[in-house]
DNA sequence: ATATAAATGAAAACCTTTCTCATTTACACC
DNA sequence: GGTGTAAATGAGAAAGGTTTTCATTTATAT
């Protein structure tokens, strides 16, 4: 149950973040706006303030159940944090994410950070792009 | 003469585009908003609104003159295009940003694209961190 | 059950960027 | 050098995603 999952991280057992969680956890699409979750909530039949929506998953992002993404045109989508770092292709045309590893990458980065004198404490690295489908639709 | 940079790229020569382009040339950080570049300019005694420099800044974009960086917080940042691709590394303290250009990366990008079927537009690359100067104030 | 601090909803505020529209300006032409 | 016309500008409003405010509701410790 999800409830132990928010009280290990120090949240209250609400139903705004029950719901949030819940979402989250069963939606096809991983990586979800704020708006989408308030939306597929409404569907749900919950009348959850988007407020609230922004609220929650900003404290799951403080406690590390999930992590934010800052897509280019200023909107932010979350994803439920699997522990596994990964890195996103965006499709410009149907807004498609994928995602993916590259080990040579980070190690280059950690180099970087290293040659230039910066303690790294973040990265974020996105590949925009027209994905397979798109370019089969039309060209 | 800058008048003639502005007509190579099909733009009529006014004044605002030529105190924007000056400020651009001449400021110490290569770096800058659109609102750091307004206010140099009514340092400087030129009265243009915030709005005209946004439009110039967009065109010049668009004329390949200045390229823009969208950083993490929502926040653009513009500096003059030199011709030559490069990526980020922004200190979290003093917003300080140094540049590097790594082919490895690069390539890597370009497989990984291959590899997800995307025909890449476009990418981007930040490292964020504290800065050299910053860990030794400290820590 | 009760008290208290925290969480919520609704709406307003925020912040950066873009748009609207009346006025000014650049530049081609005479 | 004037003139006409389309383009550029300034001021302010609007946009759009996100955060804040504040009165009300709720979770949890006692
Ligand atoms: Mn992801
Ligand atoms: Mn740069
Ligand atoms: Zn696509
Ligand atoms: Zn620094």
């Amino acid at each position: 149950m999800e409830s132990q999952d928010l009280r290990n991280v120090g949240l209250k057992v609400t139903l705004p973040r029950l719901k949030v969680l819940e979402i989250l956890e069963t939606t096809k699409q991983r990586h979800m706006s704020a708006e989408d979750v308030y939306k597929a909530l409404l569907e749900m039949g919950e009348e959850i303030g988007l407020a609230t929506v922004y609220r929650v998953l900003t404290q799951f992002q403080g406690a590390g159940l999930v992590s934010r993404l800052s897509i280019d045109d200023g909107h932010a989508v979350f994803e439920l944090e699997d522990g596994t770092h990964h890195d996103h292709l965006l499709c410009v045309r149907c807004h498609q994410i994928e995602e993916f590893i590259d080990e040579v990458i980070e190690q280059r980065q950690r180099a970087i950070a290293l040659e230039k004198g910066f303690e790294m404490t973040d990265h974020s690295l996105y590949i925009y792009g027209i994905c397979q489908k798109c370019r089969q639709d039309k060209d």
